[in-house]
RNA sequence: CGCGGGGUGGAGAAGUGGUCUAUCUCGGCGGGCUCAUAACCCGCAGAUCGCACGUUCGAAUCGUGCCCCCGCAACCA
């Protein structure tokens, strides 16, 4: 069996997930669960990213320690993605000292043994207000804007990483193709990207880095991000403490946004050559979420929370506007209009709808049962179904999840105006007729379904029970011989006023 | 010359060399149906595909220039 290993980023937990988190993750569930599907022993890894200085002061602000305040922060992510039926087999913490440092340890004694961590000094302008280091670009006639102080010239010892030593051997990774970028256009953004990076540095003084994990041999130094948070990939399947990493590495695919991508498609594939690891087969890059088309943002006070969102519409109409109305690799849109808009457009009125009349149909018609006869299955129907199956494969292969929904609400459209067409519901028709009309329409409505399930779980599960069937199950070609027992259900999605 | 994305009927999007006399959804107008969640189906109106020049037998689609919007550049997916 072929084994496929997907993971999220790790999300910092600086303040509790907005909506873009849930898109994040909601594209990866869609995908592991699409894998799932095809048979495919799939492992789904989220997780929190749980250092550093910002966490440290955030913690203190709240009058929290910075293990008590991660750990309120982390469960208000883990239950997000329960809240949205994501699958994910594990959650990975980096301040998990069992699970985690041991990998983070490992990496950096491999990287070490190559050579490639070594001591320098780093130089930097120093804001004493903000207790960190100031960009130039940052500054406005060279004062803190912020602090309006001279920030100072510090230098101070760092270890670094030799990344440039793996630039000709990542440059041929992504123009060989052994690592695949989807779109296609990020993985120019990266070879670009590429061209003028540098070694980067690997750790920071306890001083000015006191929350996170010491470098191993000296306690002065702390670990920086790159190490401690991409390794969870890694530290999750057992790197460092077992050996059944080896069964799921490497990682199939990383599904992250474009904001993380250097460090995604620069760092961590440097990183991994450097100790001695393979390289991920793909990377999935998302684009960010604008809330009525502005930036979302803590000052306009505009962040939606998804939990909320849940609670008010329901998990899969959340879901699904998440993978309709955002374009997987592009940057989209959220607005409330848009969701109600999708919810009474598409779900109720479409899907929803669809499934009641047809329920209705062979409760009145056919007193509640349908004997699937391969010979009613007409034959315009079935070659409809075809080719929509492979469309919708196509986009979910290609990460164009929304897309891949496309194609699905066509064939529901069409079942509708087939339905409309052929009119089963006059009495006069001869049996046969009527019979070739509702299977068509039940072979499209077990196909949909099928396709479905990785996108919208539950709401599967309840088209499934009204024909008393486990629709994900089935192959639309070996319905021959199957029978439904339709009982007529309250609606899949009740209108929105 | 920092990097990237985008500008398509009233709104939102798809389409990235010929199949585009440009597609879909919402909205508007008209009609049909009654199995269904006032749902469903059909039809109509509405777009010089940001602007200019160019390449080509042929451009929304490629090139150049310009205008405008948005993001990244700062450990926010």
């Amino acid at each position: 069996m072929n084994k496929f290993y997907i993971t999220t980023p790790i999300f910092y937990v600086n303040d509790k997930p907005h909506i873009g988190h849930a898109f994040t993750l909601v594209l990866a569930d869609v995908t592991a669960r699409y894998h799932r599907s095809l048979g495919e022993e799939t492992f789904l890894l989220t997780g929190t990213d749980e250092h550093g200085a910002k966490i440290a002061r955030a913690a203190e602000r709240q009058g929290e320690e910075p293990q008590q305040f991660t750990d309120r922060v982390s469960a208000t992510f883990s239950e997000l993605a329960k809240i949205l039926n994501v699958s994910n087999n594990e959650f990975i913490r980096t301040t998990d000292q069992e699970i985690h440092w041991p990998g983070v340890f490992k990496i950096w004694e491999a990287i070490k043994a190559s050579g490639d961590i070594y001591e320098s000094e780093y130089e930097g302008l120093y804001c004493v207000g903000h207790e960190a280091f100031m960009k130039k670009s940052d500054l406005q006639d060279g004062v803190c804007p912020d602090h309006q102080t001279k920030p100072e010239k510090i230098k101070e010892k760092n270890y670094f990483f030799k990344l440039s030593k793996y630039k000709k051997r990542i440059k041929e990774a992504y123009v060989s193709g052994a690592i695949m970028v989807k779109p296609a256009s990020r993985a120019n953004e990266v070879l670009a990207m590429l061209e003028d990076s540098e070694d980067v540095s690997f750790s920071r003084p306890r001083k000015d880095l006191e929350w996170g994990i010491a470098v191993p041999g000296d306690d002065a130094q702390t670990i920086y991000v790159w190490a401690d948070a991409l390794t969870n990939y890694l530290s999750a399947m057992g790197y460092g403490r077992n050996e059944d990493w080896q069964k799921w590495w490497p990682a199939d695919t990383h599904v992250i946004g474009k904001d993380i991508l250097r460090f995604h498609g620069i760092i961590w594939p440097a990183m991994l050559l450097s100790a001695g690891l393979e390289l991920p087969k793909s990377l999935l890059v998302h684009g960010f979420i604008t809330v009525e088309n502005q930036k979302m943002s803590k000052t306009i006070g505009n962040v939606i929370d998804p939990v909320e969102l849940v609670k008010k519409y329901g998990v899969d109409p959340v879901r699904y506007y998440l993978l309709r109305e955002i374009p997987s690799t592009e940057d989209g849109d959220f607005s409330y209009k848009k969701l109600e808009d999708r919810y009474n457009g598409d779900l109720a009125n479409n899907l929803g709808n669809l499934v009641s009349r047809v329920a209705k149909l062979i409760e009145t018609k056919l007193e509640g049962e349908l004997n699937f006869d391969g010979k009613f299955f007409d034959k315009e129907v079935r070659q409809k179904i075809e080719e929509a199956e492979q469309k919708y494969r196509r986009a979910v292969e290609e990460f164009r999840l929304h897309e891949a929904l496309t194609h699905i609400w066509d064939l529901f459209g069409f079942a509708n105006a087939h339905i409309d067409s052929h009119k089963p519901w006059e009495a006069d028709q001869e049996g046969s007729h009527l019979l070739r009309t509702i299977t068509s329409i039940v072979a499209i409505i077990v196909s949909g379904s099928r396709w479905l399930e990785p996108f919208l779980p539950e709401t599967v599960e309840k088209i499934s029970n009204t024909f008393g069937n486990n629709l994900r199950a089935y192959d639309v070609l070996r319905l021959a011989g199957q029978k439904f027992i339709v009982t007529k259900i309250e609606p899949l999605f009740p209108r929105l006023k």
